[in-house]
RNA sequence: GCCCGCGUAGUUCAACGGAUAGAACAAAAGUUUCCUAAACUUUAGAUCUAGGUUCGAUUCCUAGCGUGGGUACCA
């Protein structure tokens, strides 16, 4: 039984022989740091039921809990507020139960239902920027956060490979490509491509400026530029299969890919299944056809199919063309339905796509409900805000974007500035210290935007938002670091439970260490690899007080060293995990 | 126009409806005879406006202002 439980029981009873009242469910919460106690215990909220003054109410089950809860050693009321203090006995039980627990803070894997997580999803057209990196981030975090709360995940990908924007860039290739390849250029592959996406648009410009010259209008000039027609009549030779389309088509594509593979690589990311849209972009015709028979879509003359959401309060939204063939929105609801049909033991689904979707998602998951699926009530869209530039939006086309690969390698060499500056690096060898300086920049470019809520916008300065000072993750992989060095001196065997008093420092850093399962489950509720973020920042900064005040080997106790060391420890090991579950590395030294 | 986010110190970010709204950077002062000063300790500084619900509102509701996004056959 734990404390929760027996507090839980303790409280009612008292309520139930002081006051006559029964609740239900007792809140408790942890004492704030500047208050005396472990555990509060808000008297207002029971004031509808019992009448009186919140201290004297606070005060009678104080003294009742005190009485008869054995862990309980004192209490004080602050206005409405119980507070509940814990021997030190208890907190060191506690505290040993989780530091003799390999995997604190993390669940088996409980729940049947599976979580398929969706994030990237690139084009093939142009290589990832800054937008995919939170992109990145945030997915592949959230994926590993619900899988520590205790949920079996699927990560995933849908690659854009085909349509028009491919097309562009396949033709330009054609025209002024010269058979130019990674190995020939030394590009990787998906920044050969991107060039000739730019080198289209530049082209197709210069037409219609022509064109307009000649006295055409501009609209006209847009549509009748002989790239453009081209392009299209591409995309047509792509749908029915040309041999020769196809096959430049798979050609570039696979440079596309082994180049995503680089930058995934370094990102920290990855996946379990990819899904590419040239082989989903056909599905969801026939469940349309089927929503159609049973009334959830309704046709309109011209023989598109809409459905009408006016009484959720949204608008009618297409879901079939004139012409039959499928919109985006066509594809979504089969792409979900494939999935299920793929892996049936998926239960739920999380879409890391930015906010500038939400309306889409919110009309997809509202069809999928219509159709009846039992899931749909566990579709999750991931959204997030844009990633802002001081010069404003990124524009691919004007050029004003930041390549993910080039921003990677400027925060490695932020980091080895810093760190050659420092010069602690006695000893290492030159490839184990460009590994670290890699470590450490992105740590600070996963923490800088990982701690950010993701529905908020980031505004990104290159030159000047990446620190590696206050509230970055370098500053915490140092904490990790300083840890290490001191367990390298530690020359005593501190495997094994001591009996000490706790000093007030030492009591807030086991307090701090006991809420880490119950962050990690509300990350997981809200999606949110941010609360792990700043619950890992204050763990830090309260161990870095400790640290700081605590002598941990000049106490005479040897007992007093052993429980200093181990909490020393346990924090190390948490700040592990908890940055494993944000896909941020740790250094040994630095 | 309509719909959906966001609005907290000079700046970048926090705060299950709870206590005196926390940090960091920038500014000012201090701490290195045990473990890494990329640290620690002080000082100064903020909830867009007006109502409402509540014992209690940064949080929920209404209106307004500011800001970003979406707006039906583009993905």
């Amino acid at each position: 039984m734990t404390i929760q439980n027996i507090l839980q029981s303790a409280t009612q009873t008292a309520l139930q022989k002081l006051f006559d009242v029964s609740i239900e469910n007792v809140e408790f919460q942890t004492t704030r740091k500047d208050f005396e106690g472990d555990i509060t215990i808000v008297v207002f909220s029971f004031l509808r039921q019992i009448k009186g003054n919140p201290v004297e109410i606070g005060t009678k089950l104080g003294e009742y809990l005190k009485e008869n809860v054995a862990e309980i050693t004192n209490f004080n009321v602050v206005k409405g507020f119980l507070n509940l203090v814990f021997s030190d006995a208890y907190l060191r039980d506690t505290f040993y139960q989780v530091f003799n627990s390999s995997n604190f803070g993390f669940k088996e894997v409980v729940s049947k239902d599976a979580v398929m997580v969706e994030y990237s999803s690139p084009n093939t057209n142009k290589p990832l920027h800054l937008g995919h990196i939170r992109n990145n981030l945030l997915g592949y975090s959230v994926a590993e956060i619900i899988e520590a709360a205790g949920n079996k995940v699927y990560k995933t990908q849908i690659i854009n490979d085909r349509g028009i924007h491919i097309c562009k860039s396949m033709l330009a290739y054609q025209k002024f490509g010269k058979n130019e390849t990674p190995e020939s250029t030394g590009l990787k592959g998906d920044k050969l491509i991107g060039n000739y996406y730019v080198k289209f648009d530049k082209e197709y410009k210069t037409e219609i400026q022509k064109l307009v010259i000649s006295g055409m209008s501009e609209d006209e000039a847009k549509k009748k530029a002989s790239l453009l027609v081209d392009a299209q009549e591409m995309l047509k030779k792509w749908e029915a299969g040309d041999t020769e389309v196809v096959t430049l088509w798979k050609k570039m594509n696979q440079w596309v890919y082994d180049g995503f593979d680089v930058t995934y690589k370094a990102l920290g990311v990855n996946f379990d299944i990819n899904y590419f849209e040239s082989n989903t972009y056909l599905l969801g015709k026939d469940i349309v056809q089927k929503g159609l028979e049973s009334g959830i879509f309704f046709k309109k003359e011209d023989g598109s199919v809409w459905i009408d959401l006016t009484a959720e309060g949204l608008d009618e939204k297409i879901v079939l063309r004139a012409d039959g063939t499928a919109v985006y929105m066509t594809q979504d609801i089969g792409t979900a339905i494939q999935r299920t049909k793929d892996y049936p033991d998926v239960g739920g689904m999380v879409y890391t796509v930015g906010n500038e979707q939400d309306y889409h998602f919110k009309v997809l998951f509202l069809i999928l409900k219509k159709l009846g699926f039992d899931w749909a009530d566990n579709l999750y869209h991931l959204s997030y805000g844009m990633v802002d530039l001081p010069e404003g939006k990124m524009k691919s086309r004007e050029g004003t974007v930041v390549d993910a690969d080039d921003l990677m390698q400027e925060m490695t060499d932020t980091a080895r500035t810093i760190s050659q500056e420092l010069g602690k690096l006695e000893g290492y060898s030159a490839s184990d210290k460009e590994n670290l300086y890699r470590i450490i920049g992105m740590g600070a470019l996963k923490y800088y935007i990982l701690k950010v809520d993701p529905k908020k916008r980031i505004l990104f300065d290159p030159k000047e938002s990446i620190d590696f000072n206050g509230n970055t993750g370098p500053f915490i992989q140092y904490t990790y670091a300083r840890i290490q060095s001191l367990l390298r001196k530690a020359d005593f065997d501190y495997s094994k439970g001591v009996a000490i008093d706790l000093h007030q420092k030492e009591r807030e850093v086991v307090k701090q260490l006991q809420d880490f399962p119950d962050v990690i489950q509300l990350a997981a509720k809200n999606h949110s690899p941010a609360l792990i973020a700043n619950y890992t920042y204050d763990l830090v900064k309260v161990f870095n007080s400790f640290y700081q005040s605590v002598p941990i080997f000049a106490s005479d106790n040897h007992e007093e060293k052993i429980f200093r060391i181990q909490l020393s420890k346990k924090v190390g090991d948490v700040i592990q995990s908890a940055f494993g579950l944000l896909g941020i590395e740790m250094p040994e030294r630095m």
